[in-house]
RNA sequence: GACCCGGUAGCUCAGCUGGUAGAGCAACGGACUUUUAAUCCGUAGGUCGCGGGUUCGAGACCCGCCCGGGUCACCA
């Protein structure tokens, strides 16, 4: 019974993503060709300065749309009569409404974002319709970059790049910017008398933040640096609020930046504005994905089918955890957030599908820390005719492929040199296994810890430091010691197996020893990131534990369950010898990332309501 | 849950043993046609987390609360 292991840690800054999907081809002209089909005559329409079109929804609650009530009010405070200004924001400003934020300080940021209402209306005043419908790009800035090749210095091909401006370095009558896409970032360079004054005017309604498209040809500066020497730039969405980006500095061939967003809090709740400062955080969460990927792609080569068991169950097991309950109205009835997909998947492997896996989210009812998110993600796969010693080869396999996908990921980017994925020895099998009763006795410099006397486990735990000691079972100390003297200090992948029959009441007995379980949980750094068994697949033995669990849980004991009949029912039909794994997918991403807290694992952690 | 640290301008932070608040960056205005943390000049911007208390006077001290981070415990 694969409990497995549950999320965890965090991660830090990554470094840009990759490849995104070219847009589909839309608009024409940068800054306003001629469009050549009916959508583009669409999108022409919005351009056309409509004030009723083009008003925003109201922001927040007491944020006035803007529109001529702002504007009374600008005035009001002597600003109103301002000309629309040049130059782009640089950098940041919190987003409104954050956690803490006061009223003043709203007040305040609307004074930054009132600017930028006043941008629009002058790009709308302009003819520019500020959210555009599409943009036809030839290129993304990494290939751009790479087209111009080891050209000394003619120009180069025209193209046509889109995205985000990420730095603005205004100078009078010419203009350097970066702009940001998923496969990096380009240099823009604009110049009065190359793109003309109705665009030069449209440039000082831009701020940093905006999504722009621009095309001209490529060139190289005089300080080398691959440039679009942009001919015509389009407004693709107006950024009414200031993204925190921070200023850059390249030392030694690093990114150092300054006035980073660096609210951690923040930067998980508003994970976009995060993402879209922070290319090494969308590196990161790339690798992720890429690391799913991986995963999905090894289960698959080996026969194993994917399947999607329920979240909404009558019942909830296949681990001891509080869970979350939800109530079904038609029904009339509760229903259970899962905290594990175990029951269900062995119900399919009694029906036959001897090779089953799923990814999808458990939820524990539970605190939230460093560790632990309430829902996390949770990989769990069942091999019919299968013991515990074919599931360790393909643990291994599993995790070195779930190394390799996310060390390619970030190849490249970022996200620090040293974490595990880059390091050799993860991908290394085979695995140390190391057999428990034997590891602890070593560690406590004994022949056999189960010769032991009371006292003298007793000692040695308060030695170890262990809390509580007097209300401690004996398999319980053992197992306290063994936590602080092996799998602490376990530092590169390990399994370790064949735990003691009281610390695993959910595996099947070993065979030859039955005071031990055929059980393996594989550590690295200290921290479990597998857990796994040969399957109870004898009803009768299985019901006696349902039921034991069930007197447990009406003696009050909240994270016991209680006795699934329809899942008895299922395994007295028979179901094979089966071996069956946990792994939680947050927990092993963090270890392969060196993430220490499981907010940066998650692209949406829980969050306590602002 | 216990203990420790923190909450000051949009961002990152300073504010010594109490004397009603500062810097850099951002914003806004001005200058600047190859810059890259652009630079230079100027302007504006803060109920110092919230509520009490001590004091002639509190961002600083005391009490309570809220929020965040950390350590431990719990849990796995």
């Amino acid at each position: 019974m694969p409990a497995g292991a549950e999320p965890g840690e965090e991660p830090r800054d990554g470094d840009e993503a990759a490849e995104e999907p070219a847009l589909p081809a839309r608009s024409g002209e940068a800054g306003g060709g001629e469009g050549e089909d009916g959508r583009e005559q669409a999108g022409r329409v919005v351009r056309q300065p409509d004030p009723q079109l083009r008003v925003p929804a109201v922001h927040d609650g007491e944020r006035p749309p803007h529109g001529a009530e702002d504007h009374r009010r600008a005035e009001g405070d002597g600003r109103g009569d301002r000309p629309v200004h040049r130059g782009v924001s640089q950098a940041a400003g919190r987003l409104e409404g954050g956690i803490g934020v006061t009223e003043d300080a709203r007040e305040d940021l609307n004074f930054v974002m009132k600017a930028r209402r006043e941008k629009l209306d002058a790009l709308v005043a302009q003819g520019v319709a500020p959210f555009a419908y599409g943009f036809d790009r030839t290129h993304l800035a990494a290939d751009a970059v790479a087209l111009l090749g080891d050209a000394p210095d003619a120009e180069g091909p025209e193209v046509r790049v889109a995205g985000r401006l990420v730095a603005w370095r205004a100078h009078g009558k010419t203009t350097f910017a970066h702009l940001g896409d998923p496969s990096g970032r380009i240099q823009l360079y604009f110049r009065k008398d190359g793109i003309g004054e109705a665009q030069w005017a449209m440039l000082e309604a831009f701020d940093l933040g905006d999504i722009v498209g621009v095309r001209g040809p490529l060139f190289r500066t005089r300080t080398g640096e691959v440039t679009v020497r942009v001919e015509a730039v389009e407004m693709l969405a107006k950024a009414l609020r200031p993204l925190p980006f921070g200023k850059e500095e390249v030392v030694d061939g690093k990114v150092v930046r300054h006035s980073a967003f660096s609210d951690g809090e923040m930067r998980s709740r508003q994970r976009y504005a995060d993402l879209a400062v922070h290319p090494e955080v969308r590196a990161l969460f790339r690798a992720r994905s890429m690391m799913t990927r991986a995963i999905r792609t090894f289960m698959d080569a080996r026969d194993f089918l994917e399947v999607e068991t329920p979240v909404l169950q009558p019942l909830y097991g296949g681990a001891l955890a509080k869970p979350f309950v939800t109530h079904h109205n038609a029904l009339d009835m509760p229903l259970y957030l899962r905290i594990a997909d175990e029951l269900y998947l062995k119900r399919l492997i009694v029906g036959g599908f001897d090779r089953v896996y799923e990814i999808g989210h458990d939820f524990r009812n539970e605190g939230i820390d460093r560790t632990h998110n309430p829902e996390f993600t949770m990989l769990e796969f069942y091999q019919a005719y299968a013991d515990y010693t074919d599931m360790m080869e393909l643990v291994e396999a599993l995790l070195i492929a779930a190394a390799t996908a996310v060390r390619e990921a970030i190849a490249g980017s970022d996200v620090a040199a040293d974490v595990p994925a880059r390091d050799p020895a993860v991908l290394a099998g085979p695995f140390p296994r190391v057999e428990w009763l034997p590891a602890l006795s070593t560690a406590l410099g004994v022949a056999d810890v189960t010769a032991m006397t009371d006292a003298e486990l007793r000692r040695a735990a308060e030695r170890a430091g262990v809390h509580g000691i007097g209300s401690l079972s004996r398999p319980k100390l053992m197992d306290e010691l063994f936590q602080f003297h092996v799998e602490s200090k376990i530092e590169r992948p390990t399994f370790v197996v064949d735990y003691p029959k009281e610390l695993s009441p959910l595996a099947k007995p070993k065979r030859g020893n039955p005071a031990l379980t055929e059980r393996f949980e594989l550590f690295a750094r200290g921290r479990e990131l597998a857990n796994a068994f040969s399957e109870l697949n004898d009803p009768i033995d299985q019901r006696a534990r349902f039921e034991a669990q069930a007197r447990l849980k009406a003696a009050g004991d909240e994270e016991a369950t209680s006795v699934d009949e329809d899942y008895l029912r299922a395994m007295e039909y028979g179901m094979p010898p089966t071996g069956g794994v946990g792994i939680g997918l947050d927990r092993l991403f963090m270890y392969l990332t060196d993430t220490p807290h499981i907010r940066d694992a998650i692209l949406f952690p829980t969050m306590r309501p602002e």
